[in-house]
Parts: structure tokens; C-alpha cells; sequence
RNA sequence: GGGACUGUAGUUCAACCGGUUAGAGCACCGCCCUGUCACGGCGGAAGUUGCGGGUUCGAAUCCCGUCAGUCCCGCCA
């Protein structure tokens, strides 16, 4: 049907005899010639149609709607010189219609403009909905290509360390914990139910006791819980399992994976090895457990200094067992009113939106002088002053803001606030150049967390994680009292401020790992029911192992440099979960529901 | 479940404090144009201002409700 792509043809073919399909992207009619701007997934190149070579075709082209699908016959010559474009990879040469085929037409309006000079944004629920012209459109075209690159990279890497890529079940069992599942009714065994996978966590497992030792997938996953700009229902992952490596070696291989897939697809060399940073650190630093440190502001614990003191937000903090942490940010004088900092302003409003109910601030003035509201100024000794300015290094011209309350919140609240500042003060680079990839591995998580709604601790990663042998001990009789406070072998690798992925060395004792279910409240019987397929494998021969998961869109829309990952998915959903493209979750027929021997309770009100 | 923003021609946007016939670019249709490349020129068609209700002499504009999209909180091991 042809010969060429488009946007290949070069000096090098001038002369010869092509033929080219794909789109018209945009039509230029002079009247004595046409130009058509044709376009196929290489490119584009100008097909010139001449009255005088060939009427059929000219005739032909005079009607030409963009978006029209073409088959074009011609010969390829030079431009004249000064028609040359050297701004479009094919501007040195132009291809002499001798026949155009309509292969297919356009009718009516086309729903926005899909031509590669038409970069006007378009509005998401129109792109969704025909989401086929968004795909031709440069943009989509030039994401779906670089997740390609990305997923080829990492299958080359994996290939040349000995991994296999092993496809698990879509169709599973449900386990406790963690996100809603997606279900999916089963005809052949009435009233029972699969579950779509929230993460093939288990079966790689299940595949290291396999013996298989290395295996990766390209991992669909489904999460049934609320969407966001990097959250959609379905997504993908880039998953690993690996037997026999210490959590180190894991490491050292996943970021030599990163820095080829970075080497592919964006040409980049980053500088190996990642720092490590312990989570209790990241916590005390940056109030968050995936920090962006390509800036400072970091958090400065004072509760020490104000604890007892007559500012009662501040004592009565620390004596609830609290804390009263500092962000010092320097020229914050001049930069942060007071307008913004109190209720109704946006520094305000990002603290409060994390859970704080206001932040305190100090002015540090010339002459270790300060400025606060009374309350504060007031109860602040000479001694206690100094030593705040002391601990955060703050200047004249700083403004020191302070979170105080509950730990969580505290971190929170001041996490959201050191971001907020770091993007309204010009410190976080925008440009992604070299040393702007900020990758960080955050190590050392505890095992679990308190749910304070349940009353009981939750697995912070998930109940597979394998604990710290330096807290966990050698007795097995103490891991139940040891287990609450162990940290995991677990691990985070953090690009630029947002998880890129995490794992952890994995349980492969039976024993070990009913004590952390029961640990997170399951009882052994139902830990039986619901595990007993795991526990058993563990007993059988089970290999010390571990892994990792990468979030794959994630990653892409990083590399993409885009702002939601569904500009990274070829069919996304939107936020409330519907495909507006196929209107999918639809009715089915009652038939449909009586096969699967389930009765609906939706109701409209 | 909650908060915020957005919705005007096929599309991207405009329309000031509520006031004339809701405008412009691109797309579309017609005519002109032989070297453009986001071609150019002339003309034309195109609107349930998301939908429903209310306030008002008068509503794209104000109010209430609703639908859709987006961002965020909750939620997401």
C-alpha cells in the first residue's frame, strides 16, 4: 500500500517513485497548486498537487478536509531553494502527486483539532471521549512512544540480569487490607466471588517458592478507591521478585535498572548509587516519608526549647506528647506577609488543609531581636530565643513558622507548607535537566502503623514485609512483643518528591509471618483461611526473597514531563471512574445478572 | 462522603457593575489566488450560553438545584 513513511523521506530518495498513506494535516490551496501536509505516525512531508501533472488529482485536492485519510502516488524532488523549510525534518523536499486515493473521509465537524502545528489545549472530556483523534494528535503519540521506550528498556535490562517475565492471575481471591477490590462475580460457583488484583503481591511470592527465582512483570493492577490526577482504577506496574539477594543487592540493582531506563529514554547518565536515607530520618527532616530534598526548608524539631514555656499552644504540645517542629526560611520576611500566614491567607490554608489549625510564626529581626503576636513574644525568654535561633540557623530576614500538636499532624501539616513555600519561592528547578532527577531510596520503614478509626496496628507496605532481624531478635518467643516497634526490610525509591516505587525483603517463615498476621489482628484461623495457601508454600521450601514494584505510569509521566498520568494511558478513566469513550460501567441485561446469581440493590435515591 | 474551580458556535476563548442583535481566531461552506508551509484575500453559515428552577422591567452574568470534567481532602497496605 506503500512504500514510505512520511516523515522518512529525505535528499537520499529524490527521484524515485513513492507512495505514501496517512492524514491530511492541514491543506494550503493557492489556487494554481495545492499543498497537502500529509501525515502518517513518522511524520509529516508536503505533497505538492500541480494542475498541469495530473487534473484528477488536483481536482481532487481542491476538497481535501483535514483528518481525511489519503494513499498518495508520487515522485519525490527537491524544493526550490528558497521554498526550502528547514524547520520540518522533510522541508528539503516535497513530494509531486500523481494520484490520490481517498481511503477514507471525515464527515461532519471534527471534535477539535488534531493537525501537530495545533497545540491549543483542549478540553480533557472532549479528548476522552474521542480519544482515537487525541492518540493521532503529537502529544499522545509522543507518550505512548516513550512509555514503550521505558517498558523496552526495563524488559532489555531484565532480560540481560536473567529475569523472566511471568503472567499472574487477573481473576484472584480477595485478601483483607488495603484498598477496595474490584470483584467479579463467578456463574460456575454461584455466590462466590474473584477479586481483580490490587498488586500480583502474593503469586511472585508464590513464584520465588516456584524456584523461578528472577521474574518481572508488566503488571495490571485494580484499586477500587477514590481517583486523582495520578490515580486511576486500573494501572500498571513494573513488578519484580527476586530470591537469594540481600535487601542491598536489591537496591543496587533496581536503581542500575532506573539509570538504564533513564540512559534510553531520556539519554541521561544518573550518578549511581542513590542516597539512602533512613525513614525516621525523612520523618524528622521533612515530615513525610517521600521527601523532595532538591531544597532546603527542612523541619527542625524544637519542642525541647518551648516545652514548659508560657505559650500554651507550644507546652501544651509537647506535654501531650506532641511536638513543635520549625521551617527557618530565609528573606521570609520580605517574601511572607502576615497576611498569608493567618486564617484566610494560602500559607495558612495549606496547613489547614493537612490538619493544623494554624501556624505560629517569629520575625527574626537585627540584633537577635524578634517579632510574634503578644502571646508568643511575651513568653519567649532571652534564653529560649536564643537558643531557637541557634538550633534553626535563622538570620535576620528569616521567618521561622512553627507546627505544634500531634506529631502527625505536625508532619503533615509542615510537609504541605515546605512544598507550598519551596514552589512560591522560585527553589524547585523546573527544568528537569541532569541533576534535577532527584532519586532517593527511603529505608528502614517501621512495620506498622496505627489506625486510630480500627484501634489497631496495619502493616505500613503490607503484611508480607519481612522485619529487621536487629529488632526483631533471635527468640521467636519475644516476636510478639517485639514485632509492634520492629522496623522492616523495607524500601522506597522517592523521584523528585513522589514515590516511584517500593518493595521489601519478603517473610518466608510460616511462623514468622502468623505473628505479624496476627500482629495486625488476624486472628491464626482466619489467617488460615484467608493465607493458608501462602503459609503453607512458606513451609514447603520457600526461598528467602524479595522485590520490588515500580509505579509504571508514574514513571512515564515523569519522563513525559506531564502533570497526570492519564496522559500517559492510551484509554484512561476519569475521575468518577467511567470510560466517557465506551460509557463503560454500563447496565447489563437482567439475564446477564441471573446467570451470575446476583441481584442488584443500586437504587437512584 | 466533603471542599474548590470550570462549562458560551464544531473547537479555543471574549462579552466590564445585570442592559442594544452574545463577539473573535481556527475549523466548516462558497469565491479568488502557482511556492506556501499556522499561506493569504473576500464573503457566508454556525449559539437551548451544560440542564432545570428562581430573583429581576431585563440573566451568559445574581441565587438554588442538578449533570459533566478537573484539582484537592477523606480514602488509596
Amino acid at each position: 500500500m506503500r512504500s514510505h513513511g512520511c516523515g522518512d523521506l529525505r535528499r537520499e530518495v529524490i527521484g524515485q517513485s513513492v507512495q505514501l498513506c496517512g492524514w491530511v494535516d492541514r491543506r494550503r490551496d493557492h489556487g494554481g497548486v495545492i499543498f497537502v501536509d500529509l501525515r502518517d505516525r513518522s511524520g509529516t512531508v508536503q505533497i505538492t498537487v500541480d494542475p498541469d501533472l495530473g487534473a484528477e488529482a488536483f481536482a481532487l485536492a481542491e476538497h481535501l478536509r483535514n483528518e481525511t485519510v489519503l494513499r498518495v502516488e508520487g515522485r519525490v524532488r527537491p524544493r526550490p531553494a528558497a521554498s526550502s523549510n528547514d524547520r520540518l525534518a522533510t522541508g528539503a523536499i516535497e513530494v509531486l502527486a500523481s494520484t490520490i486515493t481517498v481511503l477514507n473521509g471525515v464527515k461532519g465537524n471534527l471534535p477539535f483539532q488534531v493537525s501537530v502545528h495545533d497545540d491549543e489545549s483542549v478540553r480533557e472530556e472532549l479528548r476522552l471521549r474521542h480519544r482515537y483523534l487525541d492518540l493521532r494528535r503529537e502529544r499522545m503519540g509522543r507518550n505512548l512512544r516513550l512509555r514503550h521506550r521505558t517498558i523496552q528498556a526495563a524488559r532489555r535490562f531484565l532480560e540481560d540480569e536473567g529475569f523472566i517475565e511471568v503472567e499472574t492471575p487477573i481473576l484472584t481471591r480477595s485478601t483483607p487490607e488495603g484498598a477496595r477490590d474490584y470483584l467479579v462475580p463467578s456463574r460456575v460457583n454461584g455466590g462466590e466471588w474473584f477479586a481483580l488484583p490490587q498488586s500480583p503481591q502474593l503469586f511472585k511470592q508464590l513464584l520465588m517458592v516456584g524456584g523461578i527465582e528472577r521474574y518481572y512483570q508488566v503488571a495490571r493492577c485494580f484499586r477500587d478507591e477514590d481517583l486523582r490526577a495520578d490515580r486511576q482504577p486500573e494501572f500498571t506496574q513494573l513488578d519484580m521478585e527476586m530470591s537469594f539477594l540481600e535487601e542491598e543487592q536489591i537496591l543496587a540493582l533496581n536503581e542500575r535498572m532506573i539509570a538504564a531506563i533513564w540512559k534510553a529514554v531520556k539519554g541521561i547518565e544518573l550518578p549511581l548509587p542513590f542516597p539512602r536515607l533512613p525513614w525516621s530520618e525523612a520523618m524528622e527532616r521533612y515530615g513525610t516519608d517521600r521527601p523532595d530534598t532538591r531544597y532546603g526548608l527542612e523541619l527542625v524539631d524544637v519542642s525541647d526549647i518551648v516545652a514548659g514555656m508560657g505559650f500554651k499552644v507550644f507546652a501544651g504540645a509537647v506535654a501531650s506528647g506532641g511536638a513543635v517542629k520549625v521551617i527557618a526560611i530565609p528573606g521570609g520576611n520580605e517574601a511572607i506577609s502576615n497576611v498569608r500566614i493567618k486564617p484566610g491567607g494560602d500559607v495558612f490554608a495549606e496547613a489547614q488543609t493537612a490538619g493544623a489549625g494554624g501556624l505560629a510564626f517569629i520575625r527574626v529581626r537585627e540584633g537577635g531581636t524578634i517579632d510574634s503576636i503578644g502571646a508568643i513574644k511575651d513568653n519567649l525568654s532571652a534564653q529560649r530565643t536564643a537558643e531557637l535561633l541557634s538550633r534553626t540557623g535563622a538570620l535576620p530576614g528569616t521567618l521561622l513558622l512553627f507546627g505544634a500538636g500531634d506529631t502527625a499532624t505536625v508532619n503533615k501539616a509542615l510537609d504541605r507548607v515546605r512544598q507550598f513555600l519551596a514552589r512560591e519561592l522560585g527553589l524547585v528547578p523546573d527544568d528537569r535537566a541532569n541533576d534535577r532527577w532527584n532519586f532517593l531510596w527511603v529505608v528502614d520503614f517501621p512495620m506498622f502503623g496505627f489506625n486510630a478509626d480500627e484501634d489497631r496496628l496495619e502493616a505500613l507496605h503490607h503484611p508480607f514485609c519481612a522485619p529487621n532481624p536487629d529488632d526483631l531478635g533471635a527468640d521467636p518467643a519475644a516476636w510478639g512483643e517485639r514485632l509492634p516497634t520492629a522496623r522492616a526490610q523495607a524500601y522506597d525509591l522517592v523521584l523528585n518528591g513522589l514515590e516511584l516505587g517500593g518493595g521489601s525483603l519478603r517473610i518466608h517463615d510460616s511462623a514468622l509471618q502468623r505473628q505479624v498476621l496476627k500482629t495486625i489482628g488476624l486472628p491464626p484461623e482466619e489467617a488460615d483461611r484467608q493465607f493458608g495457601f501462602l503459609l503453607e508454600a512458606l513451609d514447603l521450601g520457600a526461598p528467602p526473597h524479595g522485590g520490588i514494584a515500580f509505579g509504571l505510569d508514574r514513571m512515564v509521566m515523569l519522563l513525559a514531563g506531564e502533570e497526570s498520568i492519564r496522559d500517559t494511558i492510551a484509554f484512561p478513566k476519569t475521575q468518577q471512574a467511567r470510560c466517557l469513550l465506551t460509557r463503560a460501567p454500563a447496565d447489563v441485561s437482567a439475564q446477564q445478572l441471573e446467570e451470575l446469581h446476583v441481584a442488584s440493590t443500586w437504587s437512584d435515591d
